[in-house]
DNA sequence: TGAATTTAGTTAGCATAGCTAACTATATTG
DNA sequence: CAATATAGTTAGCTATGCTAACTAAATTCA
């Protein structure tokens, strides 16, 4: 039986072939990516949870979870490393016993905006050829993706 | 001293902000479409060379090593993971006793389009809120990183 | 030709990062 | 106050990255 074609269809055939790019381009873009975080000596994973701590401040265990979409004890080993680390620091809620406050340090904050920097500027010189038009359909794109992200499910 | 304000620096400027997002959105979107690629029972390293070899043909395991920009003990393990799961087929080069043939194998190739098609309908339903033109955009920037890393040095 | 070197891939051992299951300790509820 | 729920940790598994040191095959060259 032949496949109707519909809107419905041609938009789900685009979206799958995006859909696969973006997997394949992003895998490949972060390996490249990650070879210059490797200067900051901290896993991406580390550096990732001391972003959202920089830039959302201090959070619970709980939230950095949530926020970075892992479960606790992945997380617990994770702010074990940042702590051991001196990238941030701790203090229990006093109104929770359970909970602890999680906030980058001093440290953290001058680590990760030097990472950020080094980052920036080896993407940048790989990004020189582009046009502006096409750096900013590439910024546009990105935003489009991160509300994507917000708005997950 | 002031800091001088050119073009270039308004291009620098621009490309700092699209790569600093574009790491952070990279890394959460592949968290998210992890979750539906652990369905396949093979992890993210695996599918991506999987996928090389689906969509490039046959390599040795140098080849790769080249292609994943990884190291080949990493691809090695990669490779003897995926020939335990009988994803991938090996022969010798007969021209050269060290080199190996590394192919998919007809189970290789069925579970890679099943796990493409997994998260591509996942994917795809999160990309549904989209306008054709936000959808277009996105599949026109992945076309240009996809470039921008084929041309990296 | 045969010894030295180079090349392809493996093995061993380390660290990070993900998971589940089972635990501790503190809060909350009945 | 006992039972239950919640926050985080610990233990132990797998996978993925690395470097250093190894084996085996091919190539170079004296």
């Amino acid at each position: 039986m032949a496949k109707k074609i519909t809107r419905q269809n041609a938009k789900s055939s685009a979206a799958f072939s995006v859909a696969d790019r973006l997997h394949s381009t992003a895998i490949h873009l972060l390996r490249r990516v990650r070879k210059q975080d490797v200067a900051s000596g901290e896993g991406p994973a580390r550096l990732s949870a001391l972003s959202v701590l920089v830039f959302g401040g201090a959070k619970t265990l709980g939230e950095l979870a949530e926020a970075e979409q892992v479960k606790p004890p992945t997380v617990s080993r994770i702010v074990a490393g940042l702590a051991r680390s001196k990238l941030v620091e701790i203090t229990a809620d006093p109104q929770d016993g359970r909970r602890m406050s999680i906030r980058p340090s001093p440290k953290g904050v001058k680590l990760l905006h030097e990472g950020r920097q080094r980052r920036i500027e080896y993407l940048a010189s790989h990004l020189a050829g582009l046009t502006p038009e096409e750096l900013s359909q590439v910024a546009e794109s990105t935003e489009i993706l991160g509300r994507v992200l917000r708005n997950w499910a």
